[in-house]
DNA sequence: ATGGGCATGTAAATCGTTACATGATTCT
DNA sequence: AGAATCATGTAACGATTTACATGCCCAT
């Protein structure tokens, strides 16, 4: 029920739209969840009708009522009191790192286009991360949401590494042909 | 639908029970997924029923019998190709780095608490990996099995720098008090 | 004109966790 | 004596994703 929290924290930094909370979890928020609409919406939904939130309908012509959400007190309440308790275990599912895992008797290019793709992605993600903005609102920059920023950047940065490093292992596992017209035999057996 | 590969995977090395494979998960594959045996029993006879898996049945006195289920050649061909595709974006829910994300309005100590709880979960993870063997059954170790170790033994690290280097920059922040038993002010402005 | 952003939502299906049920054996 | 390991499983509940439904406005 950790939905319920995502919404109810970024309420209590300024009122909100749906629509908004969305577009904050896709960027400042994207190594925490992926949280879409069918959980967003119907969060704010009960939240409202239990009285954590509240919402300010502003009808549009030839547009949906924006409703902007606001936090009350109560919802402060309760989200200073989940603040305070220790965070759960995180939940992760990486289907890379399984495949990886897996991936012994694959044979040694399809194990590299497994990593290139991840390393694209990987870098991707760094960039993205690079580029997130103190966000307006909060005046100025809040320091913790700037250590999550880096928390991402360091992730990001530390998985590269990695792949880098096995991407030239099985390159060096593979080089038997090309290089070298013909004449000096490198020998097979790698040295540390 | 990704549980299916896992347990199709792991049977992909040696026929296992039920149980072994959720041992497997607990430790090698701690980092890719928490599946419980809620999820891995009825994969197993989901598998069982579509013919991707074959299983033994071991009668034993004063124990469930135990069934030892066996990959197929159907089941390896899924397998295969599943392998082949590239792999999805991981899925994750990071309940610390939400808390350190709302954080900002909450006392320094309570930041402090939450920090210092999160370096000891994963220092605990860190030992913890660095402490799985390449499991007997598979002769020798199996490098992209070691992979993923060192994946995770790396992201502790580098995730165990990042909180280290926030303590201190907290501690840094709070000094005001203690140490020094009068005179000798220190300026309360940091220098980068 | 085409795509992206604005803006709301719902329903079905899937997926997964938790807790329960059972009980002997072996290690500390 | 008590904890951990072996070994199976189910049911209820809760959480999440996906796809659908709708439609204007604005910039390229």
């Amino acid at each position: 029920m950790s939905h319920r929290y995502l919404v109810l924290g970024l309420l209590s930094e300024t009122p909100m739209t749906g629509y908004d909370i969305k577009k904050r979890v896709g960027t400042a928020l994207k190594s925490v969840t992926r949280a879409s609409y069918g959980t967003l919406y119907p969060t704010l939904h009960r939240l409202l009708n239990e009285g954590a939130v509240k919402v300010e309908e502003k009808p549009q012509e030839s547009r949906p009522t924006r409703k902007v959400y606001e936090i009350t007190e109560r919802g402060r309440r309760e989200l200073g009191e989940w603040l305070r308790q220790p965070a759960e275990e995180d939940h992760i599912r990486r289907e890379f790192l399984l495949k990886l895992f897996l991936a012994h008797d694959l044979p040694p290019d399809d194990i590299k286009a497994l990593l290139h793709h991840r390393r694209a992605e990987t870098e991707a993600r760094l960039l993205e991360a690079q580029q997130i903005q103190p966000h307006p609102g909060m005046n100025g920059s809040v320091p913790t949401q700037n250590w999550v920023k880096e928390y991402t950047v360091e992730i990001c940065q530390a998985e590269l590494r990695w792949l880098d490093r096995l991407i030239a292992q099985i390159e060096a596992t593979q080089v038997p042909s090309q290089e070298q017209p013909s004449g000096q035999l490198t020998p097979t057996t790698k040295v540390g």
